[in-house]
DNA sequence: AAAGCGGTACTTTTT
DNA sequence: GTACCGCTTT
């Protein structure tokens, strides 16, 4: 007995003997790939860290790391909290921390977005919030949709309040916790709101909450501001949330809003085991809220943090890495560190500069094929980046002609299309009947007979008796605000397929209820019978959503291991709604393709190649950021991420003129090219490139007499004008201003001279308007719809210039010349 | 009630 | 140049 008790005893100790060996390979392997200061951050786990990481600096890997080395210590998975940015992201780190500890850990680590992984626990607290447990999610349409119907419903004009300018409005107010209350009291966003011929925003900000109150919906914004109404006001579930986690790390917390620090907070208050990674360099999120200042007040709310600084860039090589420092160094008050790269300094910056767009694009595209040829490259390993999404139809235009295979990532593809639209509306209206804008979106849809009269009539009564249209359709009063009984019984039947539907929800699986929706709505039946060749692409894509609601399903089955749970709809309609650009396209899509992307969208990623394009004023950095320093300083932080996401090599191209809007637009190359330390750079920067003078002969040949020719259109396409040409063709050419030749006035010419940094050139008022083509008084039109006329005069001003004209059948009309589509008669 | 027209605004970035 | 809105027409 004593023996056997001896023996187990000892078995337990060779146990643990060899388990301690086990753990202790594991924790070497994991710390073998790390440098020192990397491995000294993932050691440090107890209290609150901060780990500055450059950009390419094995960010990533510290935080994979750090969490599995936890593991390695026996620190339970479900107790540790990651928060990312994107899904991608957090997916990512999964797939790395199981390659490390294994699957099954690294599963059960809470690891996601901010917002899916509180959506998670808004859901448990849902009916203490006032919330369904359904609660569905408003994407930015469907709130911009809602403001509008707010608007609306206070008799304010549209025009003047745009939905979007108010929606960002209460956004802001929103990431900064500012309720309708504290926004009426606080005296300076009424002025401002004043100030601004807007002063009832906050009229619109109450009316929007109570629709979203109403619809049982929460907006973006919401989910963090209540889930800080949660931690604020209920104990229990403070309790339970914050004790659930012993570990929090956050990434990109740079982006992070105030909102966002705040929860953070709370949840760490406890423990105080918080660790935040970032850098201040690539913050570019102050447009939604987010706060570099959280980063850079991390050691006040936490005196005793341990600093980390990860400087050593692995990704870019020293030449890519040094000129990236040179353009931050343009920034004040950063975190100070010193970003450098080791090995060959590779190759320098690449400068593009080309005439149009198109020229811009193919100059690109040339050398990635060139590229490929040179270094054997393949397709993915090219990204082309630009400021704007609208940007990417150009560089599309040219990879199609060469035949060259692309993917471009952006939110307004798949997701935005009217049909796929539509389905998902029926998916939350199912899930969720109150959801107003669901609901308005596809009562008619197929044509049910309710039309817009009914419909106005519902919204009228839901909004006297303060409830959302679907309760509304069974009110008895109804026939007060104009509807007949024929409309009511007809909208009481689409409430009760909707209703027949949710009852399914909870018991039937994501793609069976999704496919019984297609066919109960009738939906599918619509699209399928149009069989013009849009709307088989129509339905094409109605399938392609229905089946991802099963390759969801499964996913997720994978995922559970075998758990029987049931997947449902809400649970997909929760993943779609927090999806990101970057989350949207399908990792098999990017297999040997080239990338296309906002630079914003990039952030995070890296690539090879990397081309930056559109590099000239207004465009990037963007004209409505040129109004302050710290919104300027915001753009060299976003083409400081464009540089970094490369490994080889940088290409920056800018063009004369590019098509925005219309119309034909010519600016000078950016100021961050002249940013740029010129030795890292392949070729000087002209001085006088483009809108200036020099590469198009200075001053003489486009004086005024010399306009009329140069606006010749054969002209025109082989040479792209200079600015004060497109620009209209009666401003001056600009003498070369001494801003384009100081750089120490290109690093601050806003905050200095204001004036002088916007209009490049100053229109000459004794100037007598010409048009910006080839129209002139007295000449024969033909017009593609009014026929043949004659040019009576032309009038206004530049961008609106008019003109009047006489057509031979249909008399006098006034035309947009921007617009008009007419040419002169042969 | 749907389709078709003309007018207007739009392009900064996104969870 | 396009997307969207609201008005008009059928």
């Amino acid at each position: 007995m004593v023996k056997n008790n001896y023996e187990i005893a000892l078995r337990r100790y060779h146990f643990f003997l060899y388990f301690r060996i086990i753990m202790e390979n594991k924790v070497r392997a994991i710390l073998d790939s790390l440098n020192d200061e990397q491995g000294k951050a993932v050691q440090c786990t107890e209290g609150p860290v901060l780990i500055v990481a450059g950009a390419g600096s094995g960010k990533t890997r510290v935080l994979t790391s750090r969490v599995a080395y936890l593991l390695a210590q026996g620190v339970e998975p479900d107790r540790v909290l990651a928060l990312t940015f994107t899904k991608k992201a957090a997916g990512e780190m999964k797939e790395r921390i199981a390659l490390m500890v294994g699957g099954y850990k690294a599963r059960r680590v809470v690891m996601g977005t901010f917002h899916s992984v509180f959506v998670r626990f808004l859901r448990d607290w849902a009916g203490p919030l006032g919330y369904p447990q359904q609660f569905t999610i408003y994407d930015q349409s469907d709130s911009t949709a809602a403001v509008k119907a707010a608007i609306k419903e206070l008799n304010l004009d549209d025009t003047v309040y745009k939905p979007r300018d108010v929606l960002s409005r209460i956004s802001s107010a929103k990431n900064n916790l500012i309720t309708v209350g504290a926004y009426r009291a606080d005296r300076g966003a009424i002025q401002a709101d004043t100030y601004s011929k807007k002063p009832r925003i906050v009229d619109v900000y109450e009316r929007y909450q109570q629709k979203l109150r109403q619809s049982g919906v929460m907006d973006f914004d919401d989910i963090l501001v209540n889930m800080n109404i949660l931690l604020r006001d209920n104990p229990q579930a403070l309790q339970s949330i914050a004790s659930r986690f012993s570990y929090i790390m956050v990434d990109e917390y740079q982006d992070t809003n105030y909102a966002q620090y705040l929860i953070i907070k709370k949840l760490a208050q406890g423990h105080r085991n918080i660790c935040v990674v970032g850098d201040d360099s690539q913050s570019i999120y102050a447009f939604r809220g987010a706060q570099i200042q959280n980063i850079l007040n991390f050691k006040k709310d936490y005196p005793e943090c341990r600093l980390f600084r990860l400087e050593r860039n692995y990704r870019s090589t020293p030449n890519i890495v040094e000129a990236a420092n040179s353009v931050i160094e343009h920034n004040a008050g950063r975190i100070p560190k010193k970003c450098y790269a080791q090995g060959d300094p590779g190759e320098k910056l690449k400068l593009i500069r080309a005439f149009t767009e198109q020229d811009e694009a193919m100059e690109i595209v040339s050398a990635i094929q060139k590229r490929m040829r040179s270094d054997g490259a393949a397709y993915q390993d090219f990204a082309i980046l630009y400021r704007t999404n609208a940007q990417s139809r150009a560089l599309e235009e040219q990879l199609r002609r060469r035949n060259i295979p692309y993917v471009v990532y952006s939110g307004n593809s798949f997701f935005e299309r009217a049909e796929v639209k539509d389905m998902l509306s029926y998916f939350k209206l199912v899930v969720n009947p109150l959801d107003e804008e669901s609901f308005k979106r596809v009562v008619n849809k197929p044509a049910r007979a309710i039309g817009d009269t009914s419909v106005k009539a519902l919204i009228a009564a839901a909004l006297a008796h303060g409830t959302s249209l679907f309760r509304a359709a069974f009110l008895d009063d109804l026939e007060q605000f104009g509807l007949r009984s024929a409309a009511v019984l007809k909208i009481r039947a689409f409430c009760a397929m909707i209703d027949s539907l949710h009852q399914k929800v909870s018991s039937t699986g994501a793609y069976d209820l999704a496919r019984e929706i297609a066919d109960k709505s009738g939906l599918y039946a619509l699209y399928k019978e149009d069989t013009s060749i849009e709307g088989q692409a129509r339905f094409a894509n109605v399938e392609e959503l229905v089946n991802s609601v099963a390759s969801f399903e499964e996913d997720c089955r994978e995922e559970a291991e075998g758990a029987e749970d049931i997947f449902t709809l809400d649970d997909f309609l929760e993943n779609v709604s927090l999806l990101s650009n970057v989350d949207i396209v399908d990792e098999e899509d990017t297999n040997n393709k080239v990338a296309l992307m906002t630079v914003h969208s990039a952030k995070g990623l890296e690539f090879p190649y990397v081309f930056v394009s559109g590099m000239e004023e207004n465009l990037f950095p963007s004209q409505n950021m040129l109004l302050s320093q710290k919104d300027i300083e915001e753009e060299r932080r976003l083409f400081y991420v464009a540089i970094t996401r490369a490994g080889k090599a940088v290409s920056l191209s800018y063009a004369g003129t590019r098509m925005r809007n219309g119309r034909h637009e010519s600016n000078s190359p950016s100021r961050f090219l002249r940013e740029i330390d010129s030795q890292y750079l392949d070729r000087p920067l002209e001085d006088d490139s483009f809108g200036v003078s020099g590469a198009f002969g200075s001053g003489g040949g486009f004086g005024r007499s010399g306009f009329a020719q140069s606006a010749h259109p054969s002209h025109r396409e082989r040479w792209a004008p200079p600015a004060h040409v497109a620009a209209g063709g009666y401003a001056r050419p600009p003498k070369p201003s001494s801003e384009s030749r100081r750089p120490e006035a290109a690093r601050s010419p806003i905050s200095s001279v204001p004036a002088q940094s916007k209009p490049a050139y100053t229109p000459d008022p004794d100037f007598e308007p010409l048009p910006m083509s080839e129209f002139r008084v007295g000449q024969r039109i033909e017009h593609n719809r009014f026929g043949p006329g004659e040019i009576l005069d032309i009038t206004g001003k530049i961008p609106e210039l008019k003109a009047r004209v006489r057509f031979d059948k249909l008399g006098e009309k006034l035309l947009l010349l921007k617009y008009a589509k007419m040419r002169l008669e042969k």
